[in-house]
DNA sequence: TTGAATTTGTCTATATTTGACAAATGTATT
DNA sequence: AATACATTTGTCAAATATAGACAAATTCAA
C-alpha cells in the first residue's frame, strides 16, 4: 500500500533531494510533503504533473497510483464505518 | 456508466414507488434522489445500506458500483484538468 | 390545460481537506 | 554530550468541496 508515496520517496533520495527542496518545487511545506510520501496524506491531483516531470515518470502511471490510493482510502473508511 | 444510479431506479421503479417515497426513507430531498439517480451526484456512503436492505441488494455488490462511480468521477475531473 | 412527477439551477450550511506552524523526534558528526 | 540538520507529529485555521434546501422550470399523463 502506498505505491504513489513510496515511488516519490525513492526517487527523491535517489537524487539526493531534501524534503525541503522537493516541498519547494510542489510549494506545500515539508511536513505535508513527509505526510504524503509515507501515505497519512494523499497527494492532490495537480501535484502529479510536476512530479512526474521531475523524476522523469510516465504521468498516467503515475496517476494510476494517485488513484490506487483514493480508492484504498474510500475502502478504508468503508470498513471503518462498517465497525 | 452510472450503474449505481440506473439499478436504484429500476428498482425504485419496479416496485412502482416515486422519488418522494425514496427520498423520504433516505431523509434527502426528491431533487437530491432525482440527481443521484441520473448520476449527477453520486450518493453518500451512509445511503448505500438502506438501499440494498430496501431494494435486497447485496451490500457489497451495491459498495461496489458505488466506489466505480468514485473513480469515475476521479477520473472525469482529471481528464477536465488536463485540457 | 390541469395536476403530478421529475429535473434543473442556485445558494447556503456543513463537512472535509489542505497546509501553515510549532514542537517533538530522529540521526549524524564532532 | 552537544550541536546541527532532517524528518515527523500534532494542532488548528483557512480554503475548498459537497450535500442538500428550496424554488422554478420542465415533462408527462389524463
Amino acid at each position: 500500500m502506498n505505491k504513489f508515496g513510496d515511488l516519490i520517496r525513492s526517487k527523491r533520495e535517489e537524487q539526493e533531494m531534501l524534503l525541503r527542496h522537493l516541498s519547494a518545487e510542489l510549494d506545500i511545506d515539508t511536513a505535508m510533503l513527509s505526510k504524503i510520501e509515507r501515505g497519512e496524506k494523499t497527494a492532490k491531483r495537480e501535484h502529479i504533473e510536476p512530479l512526474a516531470k521531475l523524476f522523469k515518470l510516465d504521468y498516467n502511471e503515475l496517476f494510476s497510483l494517485w488513484l490506487a490510493d483514493q480508492v484504498f482510502q474510500l475502502v478504508e473508511n468503508e470498513e471503518q464505518a462498517l465497525q
